[in-house]
DNA sequence: TTGCTCCTCACGTCACGTGAGGTGGC
DNA sequence: TTGCTCCTCACGTCACGTGAGGTGGC
């Protein structure tokens, strides 16, 4: 069909679907005249197109998301887009402030701060792949929301951005990576992100009422980390990885500390998550032997 | 001082700083050799162009919020931004969806009524001046989430597109504008206009429970409707021109109408407002003579 | 031939960034 | 003279919109 049908079925005006022609969205088939004719399945991608625009997404996010077979780009531009409006509320909050007649200067400051909160998490997902980056993002981005204030919170940043803007990027073999992107395909989106987050969290608030009421599941998976099968598997090999990465990277040595100076709340989640790792070990002594 | 001084202190690049005095939304002198030479009340100003800038302003808006002394425009942009900020979520809701694998025809619709509620949310904005556009759109867009779905709803929709953008302007006399902006500078922001409609839901939800407990209110302000200040104050003046616009430009016989057919709550709403109405007049009615 | 669609090309938008080329100050 | 700042002018960005000018189809 031409043009002029395709843009009424898509809702789309001519010139946007030019516009997308030469961007190489679509690429519909020519007739002997010149024309262009659009088939069935340039009709789809175009009305995809038209969603993801109003969405807000740009041409070449909308290229990655239609290439990719998988929902893993649409995933990382959703916590992204989340991350955007988490500053956005806080700044349409500001701009309240402004509006009931509170000064520009303190409020610049609090500005800054939301910014730069927001170039960690940014970086953070940019850091790393897949659902790996989605995790870390969301996992520190509940930290970030406190104001730079002192001048060592200001220098830790500069030392984060420093890191994730030099880190080695973490390199995963094709083999792992399509393993990952299987497993995390249906069970991983925001919310349950999220969610694991919250789960995380409360079993290290209270670690003994977590040891007895998941003492099996923690048994079994304690078994599973014994086995053969634990040991070949593509899970076993991405932590490997992901050690090595961690302990060579300086995400150990630069990135944590520096978190934990940039944000108080960061600092007592790890003390917690100390305290409660040592209650584990108390239990199950074993692990020390599983991680050597 | 010169630019470079300026841009430090104000944290903008010189290309910004320029940018902005090409908008002539700063001017500062020059000296001889043709070097601008701003002054700390430029400054100032810049500062101020920073922070608006960071909020998501556009140039054009920064304009007339540093041009207004009162904070009536930002109060405005304000109202705007929370408009956008329910827009952007219910997108973001629409995205998480789709990166969860929901196919997108039946996305593409919700996408629809989204632009279409925020159409009519934002158009009542643009619609209505000063504080009377705020509180009114606020007012309407409670009700505007539902999906647009029957072609009784596309019909009303329509309609009421087509009043916002052909109603007369609702003209205010330069006086009563001023008293208007007096008298809502302070009381009156985005906050307090939503605690005004709750609380007005509240009192037609339960009319008997509000008249009980307002009784002493309600009368006070009965007497004040029959005194001689009243039918001279600018007040009555705005409420005057008000109905009269009301039932001359199509508000009643077109608007209104037409909302109760795009949203279900809304024509709830109205019959609950009668309902409580009816009683209000049962136990008061001199206030039919009032309205005369 | 007329009125319509199709094509490509060019220029505008918004808030700057990135130079280029020329002058001024020390 | 050198290295710095200042000035203005031009072009690029992103996702199109608004024509202009020419061709094709009925």
């Amino acid at each position: 069909m031409l043009i002029n049908e395709a843009s009424k079925l898509t809702n789309l005006t001519k010139k946007a679907i030019e516009y997308y022609l030469e961007q190489k969205l679509v690429n519909p088939n020519r007739l002997e005249n010149g024309y262009r004719d659009f088939s069935e399945d340039d009709i789809e991608c175009l009305k995809k197109i038209y969603v993801l625009r109003k969405l807000g997404l740009s041409t070449e996010e909308i290229k990655s998301v239609l290439a990719d077979k998988t929902n893993n780009t649409l995933q990382r531009i959703s916590v992204q887009r989340e991350l955007i409006l988490q500053r956005d509320q806080a700044k349409k909050a500001i701009l309240d402030q402004l509006s009931f007649g509170k000064n520009y200067s303190e409020l610049s400051k609090e500005l800054r701060s939301i910014e730069q909160s927001s170039t960690v998490a940014e970086k953070l997902l940019e850091s790393f792949p897949g659902y790996y980056g989605q995790f870390i993002c969301l996992h520190f981005a509940r930290f970030l929301n406190e104001p730079i204030t002192t001048s060592v919170q200001q220098s830790a940043y500069e030392e984060i951005i420093a890191f994730l803007d030099n880190a080695p990027s973490l390199q995963l073999t094709e083999e792992l990576q399509l393993f990952l992107m299987e497993n995390t395909k249906q069970d991983f989106n925001t919310k349950n992100i999220r969610d694991l987050i919250e789960n995380t969290k409360q079993s290290i608030e209270n670690p003994d009422k977590f040891l007895s009421e998941n003492k099996e599941v923690i048994e079994r998976y304690l078994a599973y980390k014994q086995s053969e099968e634990y040991k070949n598997s593509p899970i076993n090999k991405i932590k490997t990885i992901l050690i090595e990465f961690n302990n060579t990277s300086g995400y150990y040595d630069v990135f944590i500390p520096a978190m934990k100076k940039l944000s108080g709340s960061y600092a007592e989640y790890c003390t917690q998550m100390e305290l409660a790792n040592e209650k584990l070990l108390q239990q199950y002594p074993e692990i020390n032997q599983l991680n050597n």
